[in-house]
RNA sequence: GGCUCGUUGGUGAAGCGGCUUAACACAGCGCCCUUUCACGGCGUCAUUCACGGGUUCGAAUCCCGUACGAGUCACCA
């Protein structure tokens, strides 16, 4: 059996939405399975949609994402070139090879011509099927004709009888009568070729040997194959993947204002997470496990377990999956991630990694971090009410007492350690004989008002330092003492 | 409308004719731990697999039909 060799072929449309980069997952993951090749291909034929600078976006997530490619536009192989308009004299020949072969024929038809058909089909509510009056022109009238600078097409030529069928890896068998087969545009006037043509041109001479992307081609494929049979060429295996939705009924897409990959890096999520994330969409294992490293995933992938069901996109679930893979990186790592939040949100002077440590178990999220320290570099509005906590036995006036003995103890501090403070908190309890959060509960509302902190009270006394610390225990007894009053 | 595909809990899903009075995970809810929150731990959450028939000793699993949903029918991919 020759080498496995899959394709990402994503056309540069500015963006990458998750549907898209699941697919280039698999791909990336059935070929190296097996040992395999992956390749990238840019399928750049539609001129009218070329956005500037979107190669450069795939090249981004695909490297941020580490699916590395063996061939590509900037990785070149023995295929290339790896990009479709720098391919154009050979999709011209090989359409005039499949017209000798019968597999097409050229086709004189304007567009506008078609269109009026096809809306006054619909005008009568009639299914439109285009019969196209050039088949009646000879290969030889029709070159003349090209010859003399009339614009064509190179149409395909579908036999109106017979059946067409195919077996795809996750659908099974899939038998479709040539009869309702559309006889699309395969090269078109302007000499670019469409997907139907470039795909199988393109597939057949990189060796892919197969062929993923999403199932709405699943009707199309006889179409793909009738082109594979004119040629005599082998026919690849075919792996159609459900769609990503965003709910039931609504695919994921940008267009709706869905999260694109980059959307969710931007609101801080960790690449692996959503890589990780997004193979479960539509796939599953056949143990427990839900968090793979992308080799574990290389090893487990196998297409017979894609479900042929649509997905739906969680975000609760990757948020919670983001969380995790927050937790399992180490406290340098998370430092380095969290570094770019904590300037943004943080003037103070305070030692990151020490706050790396006590907040990396609290957010799911990198941009948590933002709202989590929030209250850093000024504390939040004085709130009464905040004192009040029924658990911990606190209100406002015990509150006000316990404040008190803190700060007499705090400003004594010679050394200030989050050892000596908790020192502190803890002979406190001990002598005013009541429990732990009786005095630790109001010094952590004090030091913030906030109800949640990343950490308590001793973690953010000994970030805000012995002077901040000590003016905000002041301020909070005077704001109680006015409130009280 | 024709054709193709799909339908297991709020979500992702396992299940491939008896081991299933349907795994696991997320979310939810409750409890424990705890100086808050989180982390972690524990428990709870589908008498039922869209519906209706059929095959079978036995069906979520096989067959037929219905409903609903999606895809496709472009000189877009």
């Amino acid at each position: 059996m020759s080498k496995v060799r899959t394709r990402f072929a994503p056309s540069p449309t500015g963006y990458m939405h998750i549907g898209n980069l699941r697919t280039a997952l698999y791909e990336y993951l059935i070929a190296k399975h097996d040992g395999g090749d992956f390749i990238l291909r840019i399928e750049d034929t539609d001129q009218e949609r070329e956005v500037e600078g979107a190669v450069d976006i795939i090249y981004d997530v695909l490297e941020k994402t580490g699916l590395k490619y063996d061939e590509g536009p900037d990785k070149p192989g023995d295929c290339g070139p790896y990009i479709q308009s720098e391919r154009l004299p050979m999709y011209k020949k090989y359409a005039d090879e499949l017209v000798d072969l019968g597999g097409a024929h050229y086709c004189f038809c304007s567009e506008e011509d078609i269109q009026k058909q096809r809306d006054l089909a619909a005008e009568h509510g009639e299914a439109f099927k285009f019969m196209d009056p050039c088949h009646a022109i000879s290969k030889e009238d029709a070159r003349a004709r090209i010859a003399n600078g009339e614009k064509y097409v190179v149409r395909q030529t579908i036999p109106s009888y017979g059946t067409t069928s195919f077996d795809d890896e996750v659908y099974g068998h899939i038998e479709v009568e040539n009869s309702i087969l559309d006889e699309n545009v395969l090269l078109k006037s302007d000499g670019y070729p469409t997907y139907n043509f470039a795909n199988v041109i393109d597939d057949h001479h990189m060796h892919i040997t197969h062929v993923v992307r999403g199932n709405e081609y699943l009707s199309s494929t006889p179409k793909y194959n009738l082109i594979y049979n004119a040629y005599g060429w082998e026919i690849p295996t075919y792996v159609h993947v459900p769609p990503v939705m965003k709910d039931e009924q609504h695919k994921l897409s940008k267009r709706n204002g869905d999260a694109s990959f980059q959307d969710l890096l931007a609101k801080g999520y960790l690449a692996e997470a959503i890589l990780n994330y997004i193979a479960l969409l539509g796939w599953s294992p056949e143990d427990e496990q839900e968090i793979f490293t992308l080799k574990e995933l290389e090893e487990r992938f196998t297409a017979e377990r894609i479900n042929k069901s649509p997905a739906i996109f969680d975000i609760n679930k990757l948020t919670w999956m983001n969380g995790m893979y927050i937790r399992n990186l180490s406290v340098e790592e998370f430092n380095k991630k969290a570094m770019p939040y904590y300037t943004q949100a943080i003037k103070r002077d305070i030692d990151h990694m020490y706050l790396s440590k006590t907040i990396q178990a609290r957010v799911e999220t990198l941009v948590d971090i933002l709202e989590a320290v929030d209250f850093l570099d000024e504390a939040h509005a004085f709130d009464a009410s905040l004192y009040q906590n029924k658990k911990m036995k606190t209100t406002p006036e015990n509150s006000l007492e316990a404040l008190r003995w803190v700060l007499e103890k705090v400003e004594a501090c010679e050394e200030y350690t989050e050892e000596v403070l908790h020192d502190v908190f803890m002979n406190l309890a001990v002598e005013k004989e009541v429990k732990n959060g009786r005095v630790m509960y109001p010094a952590r509302v004090a030091l913030s008002n906030k109800a949640r902190t990343p950490g308590g009270a001793v973690e953010i006394a000994v970030l805000l330092g012995k002077e901040e610390t000590v003016a905000r225990l002041k301020q909070a007894i005077a704001d109680l003492e006015a409130a009280l009053a």
